[in-house]
DNA sequence: GCCTATTATCACAGTTATGTCACAACTATC
DNA sequence: GATAGTTGTGACATAACTGTGATAATAGGC
């Protein structure tokens, strides 16, 4: 799937430099000419996957486009900015940005940030979020709350499989025979006290998994 | 951010007028009187962006410096040679560095030159800096928390990797079939043992290297 | 409210994964 | 070919995880 850029920069030259490199990298491109019609070209296009602001800009500079955006979006955002001393301090209002390139740059380094933010942004997102609960499959990581939480290999397979089958009542034979194997020989003390670690370390998000009595265990987020 | 010269040139005079052309153009200086003192304060400065080196020095004369400093950094050299003809046909030997003044030479030029070989070189400076961890990859130099740490390269390449893929858990086998080879036949413990050696010298920074148990390790910067 | 079946909790010992260490093999350099 | 640095490996230590039975707590039926 091809990704598309939006490039603002007043200076035409520069925007169709950095159009051409772009899309010679395989990405489609939008060219604004200023800020508000950087704005209002991303409002127009929400399926745009990536803003390249310059920060002088007539009408709206970069910093108060990306600003206005991030109000409501998390689109990743790279500023071009003046190479002058002044960019090292960033004041309050100057953030919000992924990225900083002092300008001149190459090229280059234009389309190899961009390609490793792209990556970043949309490659890694397997992410299941609900109430309380994030689990990041590709870090393997479990956080509560936003806090990080320690689950044990056991405990991470039984947190996944019932957000597998969220809602469904899931007997321990199930779980036995998912977690542990077929052939497995567990007796249910072992589920209920895998359970019950699994449900403290998820501290409030523990009540996620309840108990079916007579069944087994439902995971579900009230 | 100003960037750092060092001169290295046993004439005292001419270090002077060198150092005080450059500070007026706005670098910090650093000065050597000799092949020996330019190698050893270098070493003890991995900070400094450019060297200076005039080839007749006594201990160790510029092309022995140069050489020796290009084992294991990338940063740029300017050398200094007398202006007979015999520097037009360089030797193997007389490699290595970035730009070649002959001597007399004005010190506008000098300034220029080094502008530009500053401006070349850093424009594209591939630096990665989190926490206390900071990696030049032109150097191919780590440090932390300001202080250099010297890697193996095996251990500068596990590094570099964990880097390219942060947050993501890293499984054994990747690492082998990454770091060692896809033919590799290593055992885990091999891993092991250099990620152990990879965190003690990264000392606090260490910590950023985190087991995954069960799975690998992932490289995360709390 | 009592009884019983079911589940929760706990401590402990067995198991497994990882950390650490020493050493020999290897490499590059002089 | 001598030297210092690097590397891979196995042995062992350490830490983390796991399963189990004993016991406590609880829910639901009566």
């Amino acid at each position: 799937m091809n990704r598309t850029i939006l490039i603002a920069d007043d200076e035409t030259r520069m925007r169709i430099l950095v159009a051409d490199f772009l899309e010679q990298a395989g990405y489609n491109t939008i060219e604004a000419k200023n800020g508000e019609e950087a704005l209002s070209l991303y409002g127009k296009h929400p399926d745009i996957d990536l803003l390249i602001l310059d920060v002088m800009m007539p009408l709206m500079n970069g910093w108060e486009v990306c600003h206005a955006i991030r109000d409501y979006s998390k689109v990743p955002i790279i500023m071009l900015t003046a190479k002058n001393t002044e960019t090292d301090e960033l004041t309050g209002f100057q953030k919000g940005a992924d990225e900083y390139i002092t300008k001149p740059f190459s090229p280059m380094i234009l389309v190899a940030r961009v390609n490793a933010l792209i990556k970043r942004t949309y490659m890694d997102k397997q992410v299941y979020s609900k109430g309380l609960l994030l689990v990041d499959y590709n870090r393997i990581s479990v956080t509560v709350d936003h806090v990080p939480v320690e689950l044990s290999q056991t405990e991470y397979r039984l947190l996944t499989f019932f957000i597998e089958n969220e809602q469904q009542v899931i007997s321990r034979e199930q779980l036995l025979n998912h977690i542990w194997g077929m052939d497995y020989f567990g007796t249910d003390r072992t589920v209920d006290t895998h359970i019950n670690r699994l449900r403290m370390k998820l501290l409030a998000a523990g009540t996620y998994i309840q108990t079916v009595r007579g069944h087994g265990y439902k995971y579900e987020v009230k």
